[in-house]
RNA sequence: GGUCCCUUCGUCUAUCGGUUAGGACGUCAGGUUUUCAACCUGAAAAGAGGGGUUCGACUCCCCUAGGGACUGCCA
């Protein structure tokens, strides 16, 4: 039996959390999950332009907002002293060298050997410099970055999503692990981290393929041994291109806004691209139940937010009125929903807000009714006199109905829909006899006195 | 330009050389319903193209086409 997994989620403080970013977390959680383990939140900061207070907060928010909650957390900016010792142990062992190109020397050689059809891979110049070369430049006031050293080997893993894989580290370029201004980019830190939280499990998008390559060395001569990978295939939009532009700033806050469900979200993300159907699931732990890196396919999978509307209306209708009361109190007149006004008309919303609808038609006195043609108009005055007194019940609709059947000769849509109209201001929505029963026979009579003549 | 990955109904997928190519969602039709939803029944719907290998190919190989990713002093 394995030891039990431990796998983290890090996101870099440069913006909020969008679809792509929240399926990473949500099958490192439910990894995790399914294998009774560790869920670490880090904090992927070092990159201080970019990154803002704000932003990390707003990205604990969206994760706590679906409930990925997290077991452990921590930002980099804490750690550079570690990130430091790591680096002079990566120096000491001739594995990180100082370069002294500048970044717009590096495009513009990149530029070139991109035009000439050659693969702009760095040429390793900085290695071949003698230290007298070095020295004149630091004397000039110049500032290196510094590079680790890739062996030029094959650098392979089993991939839990991917299946065997191999770089070729001699076709990448040397990666760049410290800047100029001596802060340090991502891909040692990450590693540094992932070895002293020991980290078992690393899961993310294929964009990291290559990482892996130029890390798992870096894992290797810090002492260490690579974690498992797994590479999960990337989401494309509904018309097949790329997610990047559109989705990708469809931030879980839009979705939370729009009243999409956290779980029609998560129900979505985590089926998608996997052999199980797509169906709504109640909770994380049903989601985690079900998971395995097996029923993961290896092609792009199509997110499309009409599937995620569908899910989340069939989820929405699934709500029990314990489950929904306290949002529902949030909504104008939400203090007076009761249960049987959530069952008559969970059926008719696509999110948990459109009971406001049926809330101010229930409870909003100010109904004022449709424009009914001349002939409805009368149709309503004989429909009122045949309104039977004292309160209604459930089959009171059934019966005044039937009444009003006789009395006008209507029948099917011309009978039902201008009373459906004149009771609820909608031409569409729940069983009117339960309708009928949730305004009660005050407002009925009022709103039929009102529309007829 | 280079490297890697992918391609089965509209969508997500099953199939580990021999199947009437299965399921789910969606769609359509019928039933039920005053409407919508739900539910029931049924239907339409797929191996990107071309070459091989083989008695037999969706499955293995090659080519082509299409799509995705990487190729940053971003993560």
């Amino acid at each position: 039996m394995p030891m039990s997994p431990k796998v983290r989620f890090a996101p870099s403080p440069t913006g909020r959390l969008h679809v792509g970013n929240i399926r990473t977390a949500l099958i490192n959680w439910l990894f995790a999950r399914s294998q009774g383990g560790v869920f670490v939140l880090r904090i992927d900061d070092t990159d201080v332009e970019r990154s803002t207070a704000a932003n990390e907060q707003g990205i604990r928010d969206d994760l706590s907002w679906l409930g990925l909650v997290w077991d452990e957390t921590f930002r980099q900016s804490d750690r550079v002293d570690r990130y430091r010792q790591a680096a002079e142990d990566l120096k000491a062992k001739g594995l990180l060298y100082p370069c002294f190109e500048t970044a717009d020397e590096l495009e513009r050689r990149r530029k070139i050997a991109l035009s000439r059809g050659r693969p702009p891979v760095y040429d390793r110049a900085a290695l071949a410099m003698s230290e007298t070369e070095r020295k004149a430049l630091e004397a000039d006031g110049k500032h290196a970055h510094w590079r680790f050293k890739l062996s030029g080997a094959a650098v392979t893993w089993t991939d839990l999503v991917r299946g065997p894989q191999s770089i070729d580290t001699s076709s990448v370029s040397d990666p760049v692990l410290i800047r100029e201004d001596g802060s340090f980019l991502y891909t040692m830190p990450s590693v540094v981290d992932d070895v002293d939280a020991r980290i078992t499990h690393v899961v993310r998008g294929e964009d990291h393929v290559t990482n892996s390559g130029a890390q798992i060395e870096i894992f290797e001569a810090l002492g260490g041994a690579a974690p498992e990978m797994a590479h999960m295939p990337l989401l494309i939009g509904a018309d097949g291109q790329g997610l990047s532009k559109r989705l990708g700033s469809l931030s879980v806050q839009q979705l939370r806004e729009e009243g999409v469900e956290p779980m029609a979200i998560a129900s979505l993300l985590a089926k998608l691209g996997t052999s199980d159907p797509v169906e709504a699931r109640e909770s994380l732990a049903d989601l985690a139940k079900e998971f395995s890196f097996d029923k993961i396919g290896r092609a792009p999978a199509r997110f499309d937010e009409t599937e995620l509307a569908g899910l989340n209306a069939h989820m929405v209708r699934g709500l029990s009125f314990a489950a929904v009361k306290p949002r529902l109190a949030k909504l104008a007149h939400g203090e007076k929903a009761t249960e049987p006004f959530w069952l008559a008309i969970k059926g008719n919303l696509n999110s948990v807000a459109d009971a406001g609808t049926w809330l101010s038609v229930v409870h909003g006195g100010g109904l004022v009714g449709p424009d009914l043609p001349e002939e409805d108009r009368d149709f309503v005055s004989r429909a009122l006199a045949a309104f039977p007194e004292g309160e209604v019940s459930p089959s009171t609709w059934h019966d005044w109905t039937e009444a009003v059947k006789a009395a006008t000769g209507r029948k099917g849509k011309a009978l039902y829909m201008p009373l459906r109209r004149v009771l609820t201001d909608q031409e569409r929505g729940p069983e009117m006899d339960k309708m009928l029963v949730l305004i009660g026979a005050d407002q009925a009579r009022r709103r039929l006195t009102l529309a007829g003549r």
